[in-house]
DNA sequence: CGCTGGATTGACACCATTCAATGCCCGTGG
DNA sequence: CCACGGGCATTGAATGGTGTCAATCCAGCG
């Protein structure tokens, strides 16, 4: 166990559910008063596993993790990045067992919460429960631009889309100002964008002599936002981050 | 093939959402008490835009539909399938604009509900707003194996699983026995595979070389669902056919 | 200060695309 | 009743994007 800062866990959960949907104060002290438990997750260890039925959901506080599943030969398929505020298993609630692996990329902090208590939390309060479906249904928006990309983008405008979208989803969170650097391994990204590490790295390679992104070795930092944006077409229209 | 004659447009929703959940008697006369309008679209038309906000959901009742996004380009990568008792636009309840294009595949009968109304049978009952959630879960689940074909699985593979998929939800909402015929066209497969109609032709020769595949011109029949799955490792737990 | 994991690079192979032609089924109109 | 036309399916050849293999480089670290 951690220290977890000064946030009680829940602030980063309320301050992500309150950005999009219009909460109560009473909404508010429901959600910080659900019982939770932090723990503190290795680089690459699993959240939840692949089949699992947990019966709690978890909330990212810090750190960086990801949905994926395995070929039978080894070969992993990133589905989904998670962001700090991100509830990446939010639909064990109804459907029941896991049918991929949730995994961090880097060490990183979560929160448990009983899937008893969220129930009992939205039985008591429709709007949050609203805010939680409309958190899986974003989710699902960006299932559907990846699901674009991988169709129909070749890997350059993938990779740019990719780091386009994951600034964006940190700067939102408030996790970087306007340049970020995404913690990011090129095996990662490879996995992430159904391609191979040899060709994440050439694409890369071109994406900086273009002046896009930076030279770090251990990070993806953008040199140019609008740039790269323009470079791939991204909107960030179907990551709904304004409230309605 | 489906000749469910003129049944009231929410009996097809009904059975789907009580095949997954427990409802009570007071829950399936509340959904079919719903007002609903029904009407035809015709092959290949928009049921909702990209970019619209409709102020209604639309349940599909016969015929085929499909979720899509299209590249500056014109090309199209599809998204998603549906068969009759989905509800594709569900999302528009919480997420603002469509981030995609809704559209029918051949001549189609669709039915509207207000969002008026669904949000306040929502209220009413809870077991109702939970099957409804999960319908949207499971579209995401969905997604997140398409994710994973499109990034790892090689194009006959892809179209195998593809296929089969979409056979097992025609079994289960009642549409074909075991081997279904799936209406579909060699464009819109490559649409829905992130391959071009010329490969997926290519594919579908080997296939049939293979006695997996039937021969017919206009559709695309399983003669061996067993071998088919293997070929491409498909099992349908994704799909959560079965109630908890 | 040598080890080790990741990044980088080049050569080559392969899966899938593109271009272009041909064939086939079927609805339409003479 | 048959000729025509149009959409789709089929096939071949050439091209191209991406994967694989394998070597080398580099930085951090025990």
């Amino acid at each position: 166990m951690q220290t977890l800062g000064h946030q009680p866990g829940h602030s980063r959960l309320l301050s992500k559910l309150a950005a999009n949907t219009a909460l109560s104060d009473e909404d508010r002290s429901a959600l910080l008063a659900l019982p939770v438990t932090v723990r503190s997750v290795a680089a690459d260890r699993d959240i939840v596993a692949h089949g699992e039925r947990p019966n709690h959901c978890t909330v990212l506080l810090e750190g960086f993790a990801c949905r994926y599943k395995l070929a039978p030969d080894g070969r992993r398929q990133i589905l989904s990045l998670h962001v700090p505020g991100d509830m990446p298993d939010l639909q064990s609630l109804h459907v029941e067992a896991m049918d991929h692996g949730l995994a961090v990329l880097r060490p990183s902090l979560v929160a448990s919460i009983a899937h008893a208590h969220l129930i009992e939390l939205m039985e008591a309060r429709p709007a949050l429960a609203a805010a939680f479906w409309r958190e899986t249904l974003v989710d699902a928006a960006i299932y559907r631009e990846w699901l674009f990309g991988l169709g129909r983008r070749e890997a350059s405008a993938r990779l740019a889309h990719l780091v386009s979208e994951t600034a964006e989803r940190f700067v939102s969170v408030g996790l970087a100002e306007h340049a970020a650097a995404l913690p990011l391994k090129q095996i990662q990204l490879a996995d992430a964008l159904g391609l191979s590490p040899v060709h994440v790295n050439r694409v890369l390679k071109e994406l900086r002599e273009r002046h896009l992104l930076g030279a770090s070795r251990s990070a993806i930092e953008v040199l140019d936002a609008r740039g790269l944006a323009a470079f791939c077409a991204f909107n960030a229209g179907y990551l709904y981050l304004e409230a309605a």
